[in-house]
DNA sequence: AAAGTGACGCATT
DNA sequence: TAATGCGCCACTT
């Protein structure tokens, strides 16, 4: 179970949510972001742990463009098929363009 | 309170 | 350019 206290992840959250349909954003932008650079790792975590249907977590990706996620517990294949439903499409190294879908991030970094 | 976990990222090879 | 290694952080047990 989670914690009900406010978190990280509460603030991972938050900002996931702000992603533009059809935008992207990595684990490491969000956590620079968030004011934590090296807590990509984190952010990761967050959005293994959304319960929440209002958060895009799909949006959210690894830096070099692609679904960093494996295996059937997982589903990668879901993460890929709702961003392509938003018009994000994968090249033929199953990888995204960030010039095109990348978010350039939130007009106002959040306070913590 | 200490050790373990993992949807990451980057320097190095 | 791709593969490997290691540090990182927030959270759980």
């Amino acid at each position: 179970m989670k914690s009900l206290a406010p978190s990280f992840y509460d603030a991972a959250w938050e900002l996931a949510r702000q992603i533009p349909v059809g935008k992207v954003a990595s684990y490491g932008q969000i956590a620079t972001w968030l004011g934590s650079p090296r807590a990509s790792r984190a952010v990761g975590y967050a959005m293994f742990n959304v319960q929440n249907d209002d958060v895009p977590w799909h949006r959210v990706i690894n830096a070099k463009g692609e679904i960093s996620i494996g295996g059937a517990l997982h589903r990668p294949e879901l993460q890929r098929e709702l961003l392509e439903a938003e018009g994000v499409h994968f090249n033929t190294n199953g990888r995204i363009d960030w010039r095109l879908y990348g978010w350039s991030g939130p007009r106002r970094l959040r306070r913590l």
